[in-house]
DNA sequence: AATATTCCCGTTTTT
DNA sequence: CGGGAATATT
């Protein structure tokens, strides 16, 4: 929560109010001074890429706390934790909004459940369950029920229990809905999953929502006291809002109707999520007498970048019509660049970067973007041979590797002691000999008590019938009483103190001392902590594992790092770059499509629209003939949506570069026989191994050949033939079959 | 109980 | 291809 600080507001009351005004309409075109003037009653702001809605938003916030509220009444909804704070900063350089709560939904939300725990039937200490998390407990569940998790896998059922919260549908409520075999089945593991987590005080991310949905809508109470404590709220990113987050935003405004959405159903692109493009486009349905602002003049690209997106985005059927238009300068042609290959995409774009460079292109204001995150890899490759430094949004890989799931586990037990899932993973870590079957074991013991594993562990009960290792939990209990000592002490030392006497950093420190060692990022943990600490003055643990689980991967890029930024396309919305590239032109993954169902593709091409209205001033967009996708390489079709560009005002390059010399790829050639191409499905091979086989099957790709074969003894194995320890036999050499 | 090995799976985007 | 889980080995 965003501290309250002495305002300096006050200061600034000292001019009259009509300066302040002024200041705050000066610069503005007059759709962007009519939404900024707007002050009672719904507002949608439907805001075009680069048309200065951020401004906008941010002055109207600063342009109502002047005239007719004050800061701690107004509320603005973003959906990262980035956009967040930017915005927060933006406003408080206006020196009038100081005090505002500026949050993210689920920040929101986590926030107001620690107040209203008690109408949800919760404890305060919850913690928050990440995907992962949340995962393990959804097999639990599966398994709880009797069912094989390979019938009902836990990756399938996931989605459906979270697609029933987001439509704000509590176990009971979707257990009604159920009607075929299949249904009911879900809603009897959503049930159990529901219990289980009720069990441990977890909520997973689509919890804070159905929660605080749900209280708003059935707790007239609760709903007034926050009209009256937000009596203005804004909503960015409405295209964006789901089931929940759309109750969210009307029941907080129910009161007041002083609702302000902004948004462009053009970018709308989390659809996959539950997302509801008709929310925004409903607004006006919703509140009749809103008052409704385009934002159509764009700032931030030239005209060229602006009609080649308007040119694709047109494509779209349904669509509301907007014309997007700039006095921005035509600029240089947008540029498609057809590769062989992954590498050589990479190769381009380091030899642009690098010619680019001479002539004053500043690394940080260049982007590399992609449909999906395994791309980044040859990019990553190519920077680092290059030495170009490069930054990934991906905050949250951080926070899912081992070591660090491992210390905010001691963590998390220790604030929340019926966490059995984080008790399960630290309970041997460090190994320290308690084995699975005593697990088993606590875990019958506990579910017979009907308590948590950690007072079965430190409750001081009978353990005897665990044998030799009774001792063993009995001293895991008497380190948990132990670290729990430390709970009231700054982040950063209890930090400290976990990592040492759990014996995390003794297991960390033995092993490898490469460049990402386990210890070196718990020390950046640790810097982590004491960061936040220094931004959140008083915070307790609790609050900072909410602060941990909430992050995500845009959260992690910084704008000054003099580094180029990699991310997806997703993770791209609301941000511009000088130059941007978008890589993987293709079809299959711009415009996306996963197994034989058809993807969304309207959805896809508003996701192209909002990756290319991030370039101000350079646009590169590249394909490869040839793609490795999950270990083959496959020849590709290029993306139709590159034939929705208006031909004219794009410069093709087809040519072929030869592939830097220095980059010798003889090395992972491996070494391919001379008669390949007469190796086909049927061919009988020799491996020194496993003996005489049969090929059957065999898949050529662009440098990689692929084989399968069967063994006399049945076993089949495949390898990548270049690499396989294979001789070719003839028939007569077999001798009898 | 800990470690080494194979196998098998899924293949998007994320708060 | 790559990671995680099941399985084999010591």
């Amino acid at each position: 929560m965003a501290g309250v600080g002495k305002t300096r507001y006050n200061r600034r009351m000292n001019g009259s109010l009509s300066t302040i005004r002024d200041e705050l309409l000066s610069g503005l075109n007059e759709p962007q001074r009519q939404a900024v003037s707007h002050t009672e009653g719904p507002l949608l702001i439907l805001a075009g890429p680069g048309s200065g809605k951020t401004r906008v938003v941010t002055r109207r916030a600063a342009y109502l706390a002047a005239t007719v509220t004050k800061p701690w009444h107004i509320l603005a909804i973003t959906f990262t934790n980035k956009a967040a704070s930017e915005m927060r900063e933006r406003i408080e350089s206006l020196d009038v909004a100081e005090g505002m709560t500026v949050s993210t939904f689920h920040a929101l939300c986590a926030r107001l459940l620690r107040r209203y725990h008690e109408q949800v039937n919760l404890p305060r200490n919850f913690t928050i369950f990440d995907q992962a998390d949340r995962r393990k407990v959804v097999k639990k569940a599966i398994e709880a029920c009797d069912l094989s998790t390979t019938n009902w896998s836990p990756a399938g059922i996931e989605p459906v229990i979270s697609r029933a919260k987001n439509e704000l549908l509590r176990p009971r409520a979707f257990a009604e809905t159920a009607i075929d075999f299949h249904s009911k089945t879900v809603a009897r593991i959503y049930e159990q999953y529901d219990r289980m987590m009720r069990q441990m005080a977890g909520l997973d991310f689509d919890d804070l929502l159905m929660h605080i949905a749900l209280l708003l809508t059935e707790d007239t109470e609760v709903r007034e006291e926050l009209e009256d404590r937000f009596r203005y709220v804004l909503i960015d990113e409405y295209q964006d809002t789901n089931a929940a987050q759309y109750r969210i935003a009307r029941r907080l405004a129910d009161g007041h109707r002083n609702i302000c959405a902004t948004g462009d159903p053009d970018q709308s692109i989390y659809g996959w999520r539950g997302a509801d493009i008709s929310n925004i486009l409903n607004f006006e349905k919703d509140y009749p007498e809103a008052k409704v602002v385009r934002l159509e003049q764009n700032y931030r690209s030239t005209g060229r970048i602006l009609s080649a997106a308007g040119s694709l985005i047109g494509c779209n059927t349904e669509r509301k019509d907007k014309r997007l238009w700039t006095e921005n300068e035509p600029g240089p042609d947008v540029r498609v660049i057809e590769c062989e290959s992954s590498d050589e995409e990479a190769d381009r774009i380091a030899q642009d970067i690098g010619k680019q460079q001479r002539s004053g292109l500043k690394l940080s204001e260049t982007a590399v973007l992609y449909r999906v995150n395994s791309l980044s890899r040859s990019i990553e490759e190519r920077f680092i041979r290059e030495g170009l430094p490069y930054q990934i949004a991906r905050g949250v890989a951080f926070y899912n590797r081992k070591e660090i799931k491992d210390v905010l586990a001691y963590l998390r037990v220790l604030v929340n002691p019926a966490d059995d899932v984080s008790l399960t993973r630290i309970i041997n870590t460090p190994p320290r000999g308690i084995g699975q079957t005593t697990v088993q074991r606590l875990v019958a013991s506990a579910e017979g008590v009907g308590q948590s594993l950690h007072s079965v562990v430190t409750g001081g009960g009978d353990l005897t019938a665990l044998g030799r290792s009774a001792g063993k939990v009995g001293e895991f209990g008497k380190m948990l009483v132990q670290l729990a000592s430390v709970m009231e002490q700054p982040v950063h030392d209890a930090l400290e103190y976990v990592v040492k006497h759990s014996g995390l950093r003794a297991l960390y420190s033995s092993m490898d001392d490469g460049d990402d060692a386990p210890i070196n990022n718990i020390n950046e943990l640790v810097s982590a902590a004491v960061e936040f600490e220094s931004q959140n003055e008083g915070a307790t643990i609790g609050d900072w594992l909410e602060h941990t689980a909430l992050l995500g991967d845009v959260d992690s890029v910084r704008d000054d790092s003099g580094m180029i930024t990699l991310m997806t396309l997703h993770a791209a919305k609301g941000l511009e770059f000088d130059n941007v590239y978008i890589i993987g032109l293709e079809e299959g993954l711009i415009p996306f499509v996963r197994g034989h169902e058809d993807g969304d593709e309207e959805e896809e091409r508003r996701l192209m629209f909002v990756g290319m209205t991030r370039a101000r001033r350079g646009l590169v967009l590249l394909h490869a003939r040839y793609r490795m996708m999950r270990g083959i390489t496959e020849r590709t079709i290029r993306s139709s949506f590159l034939d929705e560009l208006p031909h004219d005002e794009v410069q093709w390059s087809a040519e072929r570069t030869v592939v830097s010399p220095r980059r010798s790829r003889s090395v992972d050639h491996g070494t391919l026989p001379d008669d390949v191409e007469q190796w086909e499905v049927g061919t009988l091979v020799e491996h020194e191994r496993y003996g005489i086989g049969r090929i059957m099957s065999i898949h050529r790709g662009h440098r990689r050949t692929h084989v399968e074969v069967m063994f006399r003894d049945g076993s089949r194995h495949r390898w990548v033939l270049e690499f396989a320890a294979l001789k070719r036999v003839a028939f007569e050499d077999v001798g009898d079959l």
